[in-house]
RNA sequence: GCGAGCGUGGCGGAAUCGGCAGACGCGCUGGGUUUAGGUCCCAGUGGGCCCAACGGCCUGUGGGGGUUCGAGUCCCCCCGCUCGCACCA
């Protein structure tokens, strides 16, 4: 870790300038590089490791505030920017306000990107790593954002991953981590696997490339145990609605059955999942997904058969989804419920991942088995007759004119027994008589998927497992912990240069015999494992003896508010609430969830698109700073709209911000000015209008603060300086003048801490603004002894009177009525007056 | 297709509980100071109409309907945009 570009260090400005007369010009360039080096240097925000790492009890109101740690890809984007500022603004107000905050900062350093550069420009993946991280690491200090220097982490450094690994085997251990071959989501482009929630529309998120299903034996963590738990805990926590929504999509819970069908030579039994059991009537025919074992055992060696499935096989998800091709299978299957012998089908539209790979098909009520009915001409029967909201019988179906299922409500027809019973009377009476008759049982399905974690990528954490050839998987011993990654990769290659490494893979033995019949798993895992426990990592980045001391993770987590993209809605949210669970089932953290507070902030775009370098639309943060500033950068940012709105860069004014930032300054330097001389008061009624605008801007940008609306709270700091300004035209002071201009710095320190700094330093402190406690207001200001009545007639405003505070209605009603305009509109048929004290008169007259 | 969210001046956006629509800023217009200019200060700024002026009237939060003394806010329908999921049985 070295230091800041170079800068003078020096003690912040005590009280230069401003001595005759001419005063000084707002530089953000000459003070804020110094504050930031101090800043960075001295650990000024830093928390004593005992605090961090103990935690003792009696802590002052603790509170943990993570931020998403960046990936290094190069310097610092707008969208950094953005949502650092918006964190570090509520971290600061957090200070002052009494919290004990634990704010820190690492790198996800891990990734292909790295690997890329590697291959493409023969960078060595670490050394770039490392240098995207200081050129980010430096801007970050330079941006004044008042991280924790002391918790930083490098996820691909060995002493961070030692503990992925080591939560790897605690997965392991538990059952939570398993290898199998299952069809998986093979991106051509990237050449590696994919997890599900990494391919979008059938494309690798990262790479573009459309994803191939392939059978590949592959390491998962069965997230999946955890679907009921992760789906009902989103009660509990506070996140934004459309990100809990993605996580309840993305687990997908359904309610059916399992039912067992039989082909009719009765060799095999085949279990559906259904969620409309009550249309079993209406299944006419019976569909495997291609690869089902039961159709690849029986189908073994008949060379069509082999044919349809290699085409299918070849295909990509994008190009299966195209059509409904199926395959006539020679066999048929018994509909337990009719009896009737159904003819059997293989479909690349029924997907062997999800339910039990096979399902009866019910053309009449699925829209899926409707077209597919109609494709390969088969019966549509019908078994529903619609009905209508009210119960009442509407037109039955007719399948020779319906162009599409029906998939309402309606009473049972050509059902047996369940004739004449609604669809969802039917439902429950056919799952009680397949439970009874054996044929099957009531369950609950999930889309979730279990994490496909390996990767054949060699920029990542090794899996730390030992192939035997006796003993099997064999996991690595904690003292021989981490794996370490060979320096010496070759990138060049075809493939896993982990897995083609002279001697990463055969040179070990197995720890469990001694047999040199062993081989290192040349797979490294998921970056989002990186991701999904570094929170925990932050309360001990440098223990040697454990992951994290547990103690600590009981007081500080759930970390109380979590900023970052929205983009991770389904994949490092979704991973880390699963990983906080299984650990807490082994006993390592007392949380049920990771981050009990969520807040998204929007994209910064441009033009209404996104910005990038290759649409010659990209600012970067540096254009800006390096101009104005980082204050006038951070409070930009800050007011150009609520954090979870996207800000169009565009719209926003940066020059604006600039100018109300040197009219404090102005307005601070005047003051000074004017006290050197002695400083002649503002007259009373100024004073009291002046102070009370003081204390309306302390609460109203604290209760804006509180709720994360920075834009308004900024709105009221403007206004306090109108305020301040509008007082001191005459060029006359005081030290109502004073306390409004100090109150000013003390509410926008959280904005912009530089200029705050420095001006709190010339009014003469010599401790750091941001050691200072938010102000408080004296409330006894805010309350009127007059108030303005909005009087209205026939809800239109007709008059604005001025009454005392309080004043009750027929007080109200006199002073309304003596009002010319308004009695011109009453006439005198009032027929009543609607009376909200202190606010509003409302008159209602006929005509 | 399903689910969720959002539509307010020229622009970004304000508006606890249904109670003065447009806070604050950008931009624009006019004026002033100084300067070569950016700068800085003051005033005005939703639309329309009446008035010499003070002021007043009408209208206005995507469109239509409803509830209410009163709707940007609540309810119904429609239109538009954004996001998520999408052959999930």
């Amino acid at each position: 870790m070295s230091d800041v570009p170079a800068a003078p260090t020096e003690a912040p400005a005590a009280a230069p300038a401003a001595g005759d007369g001419e005063s000084e010009r707002y530089d953000p360039l000459s003070i804020e590089p110094r504050i930031a080096q101090r800043w960075f240097e001295e650990r000024t925000y830093s928390l004593p490791t005992e605090l961090r790492h103990d935690a003792p009890e009696d802590v002052h109101a603790p509170y943990y505030a993570l931020t998403m740690f960046p990936y290094p890809s190069g310097d610092l984007h707008m969208g950094h920017a953005e949502i650092f500022s918006i964190h570090d603004a509520l971290v600061r107000h957090l200070r002052m306000t009494g919290h004990t905050v634990l704010n820190p900062i690492g790198w996800d350093a891990f990734g292909l990107p790295a690997e890329n550069a590697a291959r493409t420009r023969g960078a060595d993946p670490k050394a770039w790593t490392y240098a995207n991280i200081e050129e980010q690491r430096s801007t970050i200090a330079r941006l004044g954002y008042s991280f924790d220097w002391d918790t930083v982490l490098y996820t691909c450094d060995p002493a961070y991953y030692a503990w992925t690994q080591w939560l790897f085997l605690e997965l392991f251990d538990a059952g939570l981590a398993y290898r199998r071959e299952a069809l998986v989501n093979w991106d051509p482009v990237d050449q590696t696997v994919l997890a599900n929630e990494q391919v979008v529309d059938g494309r690798g998120e990262r790479s573009g490339a459309e994803v191939q299903r392939v059978p590949r034996t592959q390491w998962f963590f069965r997230i999946t145990d955890y679907a009921d738990e992760l789906l009902d805990d989103l009660e509990t926590i506070d996140w934004p609605d459309r990100v809990k929504n993605a996580q309840r999509a993305w687990i997908g819970r359904s309610e059916g059955a399992e039912i067992t069908f039989r082909t009719t030579d009765g060799d095999d039994e085949i279990v559906v999942y259904t969620t409309r059991p009550d249309t079993i009537f209406g299944a006419t025919y019976f569909v495997f997904a291609p690869e089902h074992p039961t159709v690849t055992r029986r189908m073994a060696g008949d060379e069509a058969y082999d044919a349809y499935l290699a085409d299918v096989s070849r295909r990509s998800d994008i190009e299966r989804q195209a059509g409904k091709r199926g395959y006539r299978l020679p066999f048929e299957v018994v509909n337990p419920f009719t009896g009737e012998d159904i003819p059997a089908y293989a479909a690349d539209y029924v997907l062997m991942d999800y339910g039990t790979g096979a399902i009866m098909a019910v053309p009449i009520g699925d829209q899926r088995d409707f077209e597919f009915a109609k494709q390969e001409g088969l019966e549509i029967r019908v078994i529903i007759h619609p009905t209508g909201p009210d119960g009442e019988l509407l037109d039955p179906l007719d399948p020779a004119t319906m162009d599409q299922a029906y998939v309402g409500p309606g009473v049972m027809v050509a059902s047996g027994a369940y004739d004449g019973l609604p669809w969802e009377q039917a439902k429950e009476r056919i799952v009680a008589d397949v439970e009874s008759k054996g044929w099957g049982s009531q369950r609950v399905n999930f889309r979730l998927r279990d994490w496909l974690i390996s990767r054949q990528r060699s920029w990542g954490a090794p899996i730390p497992i030992v192939h035997c050839g006796s003993c099997g998987q064999v996991p690595v011993p904690l003292a021989d912990l981490p794996v370490e990654l060979p320096d010496d990769l070759d990138f060049q290659v075809q493939g896993s240069p982990l897995d083609q490494h002279p001697t990463f893979k055969h040179d070990v033995v197995c720890p469990s015999c001694g047999s040199e019949d062993a081989t290192r798993d040349v797979d490294t895992m998921d970056t989002f494992v990186d991701s999904s426990w570094y929170f925990l990592r932050y309360l001990s980045p440098r223990d040697t003896e454990r992951a994290w001391p547990t103690e600590a993770a009981g007081r500080w987590l759930p970390v109380e508010q979590y900023t970052g993209g929205v983009e991770h809605a389904t994949l490092h949210l979704l991973y880390s609430r699963f990983v906080v669970k299984a650990m807490r089932d082994r006993g390592h953290v007392a949380a049920d969830e990771p981050f009990q507070a969520l807040l998204n902030q929007g994209q910064v775009i441009m033009d209404g698109a996104s910005m990038s370098k290759s649409k010659g639309n990209l600012v970067v943060p540096g254009e800006v700073y390096e101009t104005f500033g980082a204050d006038t950068l951070r409070g930009t940012l800050l007011f150009a709209s609520a954090p979870e709105d996207d800000i169009d860069w565009a719209d926003v004014s940066p020059t604006g911000m600039h100018k109300w930032l040197s009219r404090v300054w102005r307005l601070t330097m005047a003051q000074l000015a004017r006290e050197d001389v002695g400083d002649a008061a503002i007259d009373t009624a100024a004073a009291v209008t002046l102070r009370r605008a003081t204390a309306e801007a302390i609460v109203g940008a604290g209760e804006d603060m509180a709720a994360r609306k920075y834009n308004t709270a900024i709105a009221k700091m403007m206004s306090l300086t109108n305020a301040v300004l509008d007082a001191t035209r005459a060029g006359r002071g005081g030290p109502e003048v004073r306390e409004a201009i100090e109150t000013l710095l003390l509410l926008l320190a959280p904005v912009c801490p530089f200029i705050t700094e420095e001006l709190w330093a010339r009014l003469g402190h010599t401790a750091s603004i941001h050691a200072e406690r938010w102000p408080d207001a004296d409330l006894s200001l805010l309350v009127d002894e007059e108030v303005e009545l909005v009087v209205q007639v026939n809800g239109k405003v007709r008059g604005r009177v001025t009454v005392p505070a309080g004043a009750d209605q027929p007080a109200a009603e006199a002073a309304a009525r003596s009002d010319a305009n308004v009695a011109q509109h009453l006439g005198d048929q009032v027929r009543k007056a609607i009376f909200v004290p202190d606010k509003l008169l409302n008159f209602v007259v006929d005509g």
